[in-house]
DNA sequence: ACCATTACTGACACGATGTCAACAGTTGCG
DNA sequence: CGCAACTGTTGACATCGTGTCAGTAATGGT
């Protein structure tokens, strides 16, 4: 008898654990909500360890921040069509609603994933909060300008903004993170008929 | 020398060992996040042991399910004001969502509670969206209506529904869950301003 | 006074997290 | 080639919160 047990540990680049990692975690929350997503299960879709998963992340939260990084950036970018309101204010809200809506789309389970998160980890909160204070921020002046333009009629235009980007978010985050998703086309044009309609009395 | 150690075990009956529990987990919500509601925590507010925790509740989510219990039926008869629309049905509405923001205003941290609990225990989630959804349904269900006497344009029902209920949630309980709270009427204002608008197409 | 009932708890088993010292591929250098 | 030095990897451990259960101590009825 003999037959030296071969130990056989593979061995990568650590930005290709990283990947792997991240790809798997991906993967996962394509079809299960983040309060089920351990360190275990995540590593055993991968080669490695659950050790391993330490080395490269501080804890599930931040393989999350991470796993979202630029969409935050990405839905910025929509939504400046509308904040630099070079064209028509009304068509610039329209494409900004649009954009947004299909970041969301796209990214659906990882935003719903973020959006739970943020219940669970005061870090996430921390970010996820700024994200959407910022949009608050950013509408407000807009609301604000319009107003001093005449376009709209006055009102407390902070409050207006936090009702209306947490909505997004809220229906957003609802529409597509859970299957199955509800179709695009309607979704959006729910939220331009209340948009429109709240800031301008303009049906679309 | 002698002095038996005197045990003293303090005793109650099962309701007062419940309402004790439900008092200390009460005031825990009203300064800490429910994330950070440990058992221990909670017991440690009593006079009672961890264990004893488990003898009149199955675990710290139905704990918070039976904190906020009946606050699910006051809010449906807040709503009814405007869904039995006996009256002019754009005074219904108003007083409608005054009376709603008024049971978020007095019950927001726990509302707070229930909504972040939803992430993380299936059968909150399931409650909560049952409670949500009976809103959505009653709701598209007035707009119809109000659609089929030509008092509003036709559009999605459904969607213009969850839309705003989801609003209504997320932001009355980001503007009453987390302190300083926003001043009640403000945030009344702006609500009644979006739904009558993107109704009605009227401004308050 | 006694016993049946019931409120209560110490001690345990479990599951998930996060850490660390040791191990094993890999790489470079003589 | 052989041998360090480096570094990716992991087994084993400590910790923390949960949920359970057998056993203990008050209580009330007789």
């Amino acid at each position: 008898m003999s037959a030296a047990p071969v130990p056989q540990r593979r061995r990568r680049s650590p930005d290709a654990a990283r990947a792997e990692i991240l790809a798997a975690a991906h993967l996962f929350l394509s079809d299960r909500p983040f309060r089920e997503l351990t360190v275990d299960e995540v590593m055993a879709r991968t080669g490695l360890s659950r050790p391993s998963f330490y080395v490269y992340f501080r804890d599930r939260h931040q393989l999350l921040l991470s796993l979202v990084g630029e969409i935050g950036g990405e839905l910025f970018v929509m939504a400046e069509r509308w904040l630099k309101g070079g064209e028509d204010p009304i068509e610039g809200a329209r494409a900004a609603l649009h954009g947004i809506a299909a970041v969301y789309f796209e990214h659906g389970t990882a935003l719903k994933a973020i959006s739970d998160a943020s219940t669970t980890d005061p870090e996430v909160e921390a970010i996820y909060r700024a994200l959407l204070e910022r949009f608050v921020e950013a509408t407000a002046e807009h609301i604000e300008e319009e107003i001093a333009a005449e376009r709209m009629l006055p009102f407390d235009a902070r409050e207006t903004a936090r009702a209306l980007v947490w909505m997004n978010d809220r229906y957003l985050t609802e529409a597509f993170g859970t299957l199955p998703p509800t179709p695009l086309a309607s979704v959006v044009d729910t939220l331009e008929r209340i948009w429109l309609r709240a800031l301008y009395g303009v049906s679309p």
